[in-house]
DNA sequence: AAAAATTGGTTCCACAAGGAATTGACTGTC
DNA sequence: GACAGTCAATTCCTTGTGGAACCAATTTTT
């Protein structure tokens, strides 16, 4: 979270990656030849929750400097850029369903889609048959900014896996695949209820 | 991230999984005979940068339930629990340190800290030799906590590899440690720089 | 056909979390 | 041995974000 700002320059916040033994000598040993913490090298190494650990490092450093640089060179927001991303993945979808997919609060969203329609990046397009949707598309203008973005989140992945083979990245990327789907059976989400009032 | 509350309950948010093509036809054909909205099946999917779309998907459904819970039973932040667990994986770690590993904002986690050791979860324990740093460390009932809230930690990673098998497991495990390893040599974070103010 | 329930989106309010500035302790330099 | 620079931790201030309440449009129930 990574990560910007806005008025008054605000960090996203990191909480991508703090939890999470490896089996022991896969690559422990490399690493502790760098000049690393001994406690990065305990959260990512010795932990019981290793492989959690390990995504939500992955998380962290992809996304903390790409969100950072959307804010930097737009001045917009992380919840804005993905407004503006997911469109582009799917153009006309709703706000509800950007929220929904991206566990964002759609009050958040809300704030998000006001300002991106302010600034002239997106347009909104209030359903014929049912009045109280509206469709959300890229402009231009906001066009521009994800034509202009996407090669920086696509350079960061490319980097990432650079040291991989071709073969490792498919083998990778169809583990991943793997455990994914494997959630959407499970069943989606569903967002944390209330929680207890805390105590003091 | 996301995921709990404090006194008034407040989401830590989602910020988790939101951007990021796979080699299609991985796993897209399995995914779309699932009852999923068509927008997370594009991001998964139909995403120019799919490797990053799903470690942020995996962190956010990880992340998501288990801090929410840990809110709800201890009535612990996120960033409380992180502490708890940090220590548990490093005793006599300072706060410096943490905010260093995980990226927390340094203030974030004096609160965190200073909470903990009213509630009793820690004790700190100022260094003799550098005045200015104390060390940190799991009280009993620190522990606890940890001892109480890992098999969850513990179990919703075995579920999520569950699909897996032992082989792919370690191969999985292998090709992550080897990504995350290169970027230590391209070296350690850093946080990112106060963006331009935003004009608008 | 009216009332009740649901849903997309917005506004209000409270609070958690980050940036900047501060304090207190240490280190290095001349 | 004083002065500047650094660093851990803290306090202050601001703001982004979520929960709850709300509105308006739609659907379901009786």
């Amino acid at each position: 979270m990574m990560v910007l700002s806005r008025p008054k320059p605000q960090e996203t916040s990191a909480n991508d990656a703090e939890i999470g033994t490896l089996p022991e000598g896969t690559g422990a040993d490399l690493l502790s030849r760098q000049r690393l913490d001994a406690f990065t090298h305990a959260r990512l190494w010795k932990n019981p929750c290793g492989f959690a650990a390990r995504f939500n490092y992955l998380a962290l450093r992809y996304n903390q400097p790409l969100y950072g640089w959307v804010e930097e060179r737009f001045g917009l927001a992380r919840i804005e850029f993905v407004v503006i991303f997911s469109l582009s993945l799917q153009d006309g979808i709703t706000a509800s369903e950007i929220s929904a997919s991206t566990a964002f609060a759609k009050n958040t969203l809300s704030r998000a889609v006001k300002r991106l329609n302010k600034l002239g990046y997106i347009m909104r397009r209030t359903d014929a048959i049912d009045r109280r949707q509206q469709f959300l598309s890229l402009s231009p203008a906001g066009r521009a900014v994800y034509e202009e973005a996407l090669p920086r989140f696509v350079a960061l992945e490319e980097e990432m896996l650079a040291p991989l083979s071709l073969v490792e990245r498919e083998t990778l990327s169809a583990l991943m695949a793997k455990v994914v789907l494997a959630m959407f059976e499970v069943d989606v989400p569903e967002r944390t209820p209330p929680p207890s009032r805390r105590e003091n």
